[in-house]
DNA sequence: TATTCTTGATAAAGGGCTTTATCAAATAGA
DNA sequence: TCTATTTGATAAAGCCCTTTATCAAGAATA
């Protein structure tokens, strides 16, 4: 910043207050008392100095020498930041930039795309961007475990956006609880009357994938069902045929938990093209919200993802974990947040030849 | 950064490849040759030293010492940053991110929310926001004049998104061309047999309100057409009345263009309370794309701005400004960008009555 | 062979801030 | 009155990197 009128330094603002540039320090970040102890006539001397000359610290020095840059970033593994319209990580961003704010805290983006060949991403063109923040929050699915790892392993403060496992379980995050998410929905299809149901899962061994498969379970548990009653389906939105849903149907299926809207829009579109009807002909539920961009033509029956409360969340946990004192601590700092169903209209009754079969 | 592995630093490459510092330096930083001379053999050892090390440069340190940190910033005067959906400002940022991404730059958003009682914007919390970064990237209505002059003494590197007036004209942005869209509209209104035109508008002083109305001005003139058939109401939406309308239809006024969606919006509403319709009634075209969220009745006879063309061509501006070799060049960076007309359904022929009085 | 260029590389001086260790003076305790 | 403690403040080292000025050695020129 090349200047006409040199900015003040803090060298500046010693001179003027007539005190040292180690008591100006102190002063000026508020460790007074820990650090060194200065007269309250002498703290009124340093910040009056402050005014006079506007004084302004430089982040990249206060940085440098280990204080503190209130800038947080935000590190996402999506190809393509979220700054797009109705992007599924959207709603994340505005939480956490919300929540920053609140904090004083300013926002450093990042995004994973890196077009040297070396593969790493948080360190791109030789250059670790995150040793700059003061720490960081990690959102998006593809994340690279490795480089989380190695994180961890620096003791460098982040927290997720979604549950997050690790070896040792000590990932910090701010998550939705997809999986009781989905065991609500189990218990609504169950009070409809649906005996059978399949869920249409790409069973990826992400955590969200996870947990849903584990609500699903549950639901079914708690329900007092037997599990001969939930069928699978596991494969990619675009391998699923019109042959797969009827041999589920001719088994008895009335209703069908789609793990994403990309698997509900392809039952539903393949339905479409045999003439049958959601939810006349068959029930069908979405786990969360939707990842396309595509305008749903009907609501589902789904749960909403707390997407705003985890941003915000995420930074609090984080600007908590920045605050603390023990440098010791190695527990995790988590939040789980709860989901919201959200009735929608792809769920009824089943058909009343299948309702007839069962009881025949 | 507490690491368990201490982070390679410069030295640690320098000692590894058997040479000093300053060598590492320039060649990583490609300065071989202006700096300082390097040989072949030399370089390459030291490139294979990184690589070992997995060295990283500290960002902190290389903005201390006068490096480049790849970081721009994005700052609005908007009291709410842009993260939203539907939000005026928002295609802007979504260009600037692209483009920024393009040349390696990573974002750092800084907002002007500012619970200090200072008042001061860029400086905040006694601490200058901007010094962290190579340049900026201004975005928004609310300029605080002052703040951005002194930005301007200091040479500090910024281009603003939209065109910004300052008393030597040295302002550097990326703006679209308000006169000649709102100019075009005009054309379309005479196209379309209107004589007489009301402007509603805020005459703001902003440089966006002062180029609309040398656009209205510009279109009766190129169209040979007299002042006299321009009317003018000045006031913001609320203060708009029936009677205004009805006073300046009485005056023989068939086509209304409104300064922005705020006041079409305002025009519409009180005119179908009285029952009039658009555009059987009166034709009405709007300057520029809508600020409100409010989602439009009708699609207005408009103009695109190229928000997201302005928020790239600004980054482009800005680094080419940060590659400029000559510090000297006090000439501003500027493009103009064309905006783009779009029909709409709210502009007709006046009703026949109208022409008919014009013909008697 | 003596002199001038080039080439290749380095020492050292910052850049602006934080923090630790240290110290003098003032106060309290005995 | 003399020592022990508390109070108020500082010197100096360090954070990690960039750049300028300087230099030794080898190559080219005379």
């Amino acid at each position: 910043m090349p200047a006409s009128r040199k900015t003040p330094k803090l060298a500046d603002v010693a001179r003027l207050a007539n005190v040292s540039e180690a008591t100006v320090s102190v002063v000026i970040n508020g460790r007074v008392g820990k650090h060194a102890r200065v007269s309250e006539t002498t703290q009124e001397k340093i910040w009056q100095a402050v005014r006079e000359l506007g004084y302004v610290a430089n982040p990249a020095a206060k940085t440098l020498a280990g204080g503190s840059s209130m800038i947080l970033a935000v590190f996402t593994f999506e190809p393509i930041f979220p700054i797009e319209h109705r992007n599924f990580y959207y709603p994340f961003l505005i939480g956490i930039e919300q929540e920053a704010r609140q904090h004083g805290y300013d926002l450093l983006l990042l995004t994973s795309i890196d077009n040297t060949q070396d593969g790493r991403h948080i360190y791109r063109n030789g250059r670790n961007r995150l040793q700059l923040v003061d720490g960081a929050i990690l959102l998006g699915a593809e994340n690279n475990k490795q480089e989380v790892l190695a994180l961890l392993e620096d003791r460098y403060p982040f927290v997720f956006v979604g549950r997050r496992d690790s070896p040792n379980d000590n990932i910090s995050y701010a998550a939705a609880d997809y999986a009781e998410g989905t065991a609500e929905i189990v218990d609504y299809l169950f009070q409809y009357q649906h005996q059978k149901i399949a869920y249409i899962t790409s069973r990826s061994p992400k955590e969200s994938s996870i947990d849903r498969e584990i609500g699903v379970r549950r639901g079914f548990e708690r329900n007092g069902r037997g599990l001969h009653n939930l069928q699978f389906w596991t494969g990619s939105a675009d391998r699923l045929t019109l042959h797969d849903l009827t041999l589920l149907l001719q088994q008895g299926v009335t209703a069908f938990i789609a793990e994403d809207d990309l698997l509900g829009n392809q039952i539903l579109r393949l339905a479409h093209g045999a003439g049958w009807q959601c939810p006349r002909d068959f029930s069908l539920a979405v786990l969360g919200d939707p990842l396309s961009l595509v305008e749903p033509v009907q609501t589902w029956t789904a749960f909403r993802i707390p997407r705003h409360a985890m941003g915000r969340e995420a930074v609090r946990l984080l600007v908590q974990m920045l605050g603390e004192l023990d440098p010791n601590r190695t527990a995790p700092y988590r939040t789980m947040l709860p989901c919201t169903f959200v009735p929608g209209t792809t769920v009824a009754y089943p058909p009343v030849a299948d309702l007839k079969s069962r009881d025949a």
